[in-house]
DNA sequence: GTTATTGCAAAATCTTTGCAGGGTG
DNA sequence: CACCCTGCAAAGATTTTGCAATAAC
């Protein structure tokens, strides 16, 4: 990710953790970094693992809480694209770029950009309500399984 | 639900079963059943629990099976709208109805109806992919909730 | 010093799997 | 009568919890 934008969430984490009079400590902020460091979608195996493999062990528990954090802190988004895959979290700010068109096949995920629609979406008004964040997920058959499935037909 | 469109919706199963080979048992068509027989959301539990009530017994083995059956003849739909709750279902005639608002904070699920954008969404064209059902989530904070947190503020 | 936070292990929850018996086509 | 489907029990996967030690403020 762009240094000066991590810079920014940094300082944003930061305001949330004085807020909300939580403890900055050593954990949150190398869970955070290396939530950073990954471009696209991640779970907490992989978070887990990475975290290890920098030799910054943080045990599960710590994940867990700090993973909930960064989501009340609107700077990560929680996706739970169905199937048997595990839920997968997106850095905030790349998640309001796009939205998601899943395979319900293979499970394969593009991410689309459509400014008209997110637009709209983003301008509907709502009573009652506080709008934060908004996920749209198309669900369908992608080529590749499409074409398999044509074949299975021929046969 | 109204016994027209299940009667409808009973053909298509069949109709699935018929075109996949697979068997049409009784412990099947009473899942579809009881699924018909609920308004608005469920869970696996809710599910084996009623169908136990109505002296119904199926395995848990069997729900999952014939749930994913369900899922693959587009006869219900998944959500996982976050938070700790578990996997939710519902009728696929329905969900496409409305789209879904979400408190983050207390977890409500409120309905909505916005035919304009639904259309919209709908009428999306692209490319190496066949649509073939839309999710989209709004999260944010309901007006109960917001209420609580201003009320901390001010105290 | 007080109290939130961490880490471990165990528990809880949800879902999948292996296998034997039974029912559908 | 072949073999798909069911049910049970056990395993797997993911997330939560209780509790003692540790570290932030």
């Amino acid at each position: 990710m762009d240094t000066d934008i991590q810079m920014q969430m940094r300082n944003l984490f930061t305001e949330y953790l004085l807020e909300k009079e939580l403890r900055k400590t050593a954990e949150r902020y190398a869970v955070f970094d290396c939530v950073c460091s990954i471009s696209g979608h991640f779970d907490m195996e992989m978070l887990y693992q990475k975290l290890d493999s920098e030799k910054f062990h943080v045990s599960r528990t710590t994940l867990y809480n700090t993973i909930e954090l960064l989501v009340n802190a609107r700077l990560i988004v929680r996706h739970q694209f169905g199937g048997s895959q595990s839920v997968q979290y997106e850095l905030a700010n790349e998640a309001k770029m796009h939205y998601h068109q899943i395979c319900t096949r293979c499970g394969c995920i593009r991410e689309l950009k459509d400014d008209n629609l997110m637009e709209m979406i983003r301008s509907k008004k709502v009573t009652k309500f506080t709008p934060e964040f908004y996920s749209l997920y198309i669900y369908g058959v992608c080529s590749k399984c499409k074409f398999k499935i044509q074949q299975k037909i021929i046969k």
